[in-house]
DNA sequence: GCAATATGCTTGCATATGCAAGTATATTGC
DNA sequence: GCAATATACTTGCATATGCAAGCATATTGC
């Protein structure tokens, strides 16, 4: 194996999930929120009037439209979210950032962060973290809008 | 957002969710693979006798025990895999790579290493791909054997 | 040696998710 | 304006996965 584009696409998958599979305990635990859940309510928070349609929340968390359909009902009745319509396409249904989903949220970003700093610890200098920062951020950069 | 972690793993996970949407896709329609049982067979071949328990391929893959014995099965049938038991530990049931599982896997890594390449592209330069396959290894050397 | 505990695997159940089909609404071509 | 097509969402079904319980085998403490 010598190709630096696969050896560099297996380190990131494989990095990528043990820090979902260290974070997803705690969460459910703590939170009552899945990882998934989480990038959910982050992706309306960044979103102006903190909504997004299904079918764009889908697109920017890689998954169907009826993951989103059936992730948001639970969320829904929790009061994490409510739906909107829209007044001039009816066809559409947003997914609305709500009062106590943003208290959630912020206290998840606690864990997240938390999580964050012990995947890097202290051995990482501030040279190495903004350095990775800048690499990843040419690769999420290119496609949709994402949370950073 | 300024906590440089948080932005790290941020991106971290999204470019890694991207990544592997746009490889699902085409794995389980040219290989009939997964990109779970990818990386089994991926595991498998890295491993000594081109074997490991159940277990330890769950550790590896950040997967439930459960959830490997339920990859596993279907998987024996295609003939990728097979099962070995221990003779001095009659727990110990072993997921082997076949020869059909070998074959079946340099297909697999050959569209995996087209997806990466497409993914880094040419806009990248060596020292760039160098340099952040140095940084990404500091995240999966610690823990457990990783695939690189 | 035996009971207590630990480990490896499997299975029942619940949840999560994708795909394809169905429904409702918008847009387009004419 | 209407038919054809496109888009947004939902739902039925199939697969994937985790957790907890169960079973078999190993190891440990005595």
């Amino acid at each position: 194996m010598e190709d630096i584009c696969t050896i560099n696409a297996l380190r990131l998958m494989q990095s990528a999930d043990e820090f979902r599979a260290k974070l997803s305990g705690e969460f459910s635990a703590v939170h009552g929120l899945s990882v998934n859940e989480y990038f959910l309510l982050m992706h309306l928070q960044k979103a102006p009037l903190n909504r997004l349609s299904r079918v764009e929340l889908a697109k920017r968390m890689y998954v169907s439209a009826s993951t989103v359909t059936r992730m948001a009902a639970p969320m829904e009745k929790l009061g994490l979210v409510r739906r909107e319509s829209d007044s001039r396409d009816a066809r559409l249904a947003y997914v609305v950032l709500s009062e106590a989903g943003t208290t959630r949220l912020g206290e998840a970003k606690m864990t997240f962060a938390k999580h964050a700093r012990d995947t890097f610890g202290d051995r990482w200098s501030r040279t190495e973290l903004e350095n990775l920062s800048k690499l990843l951020n040419r690769l999420v950069a290119g496609t949709l809008p994402n949370l950073t």
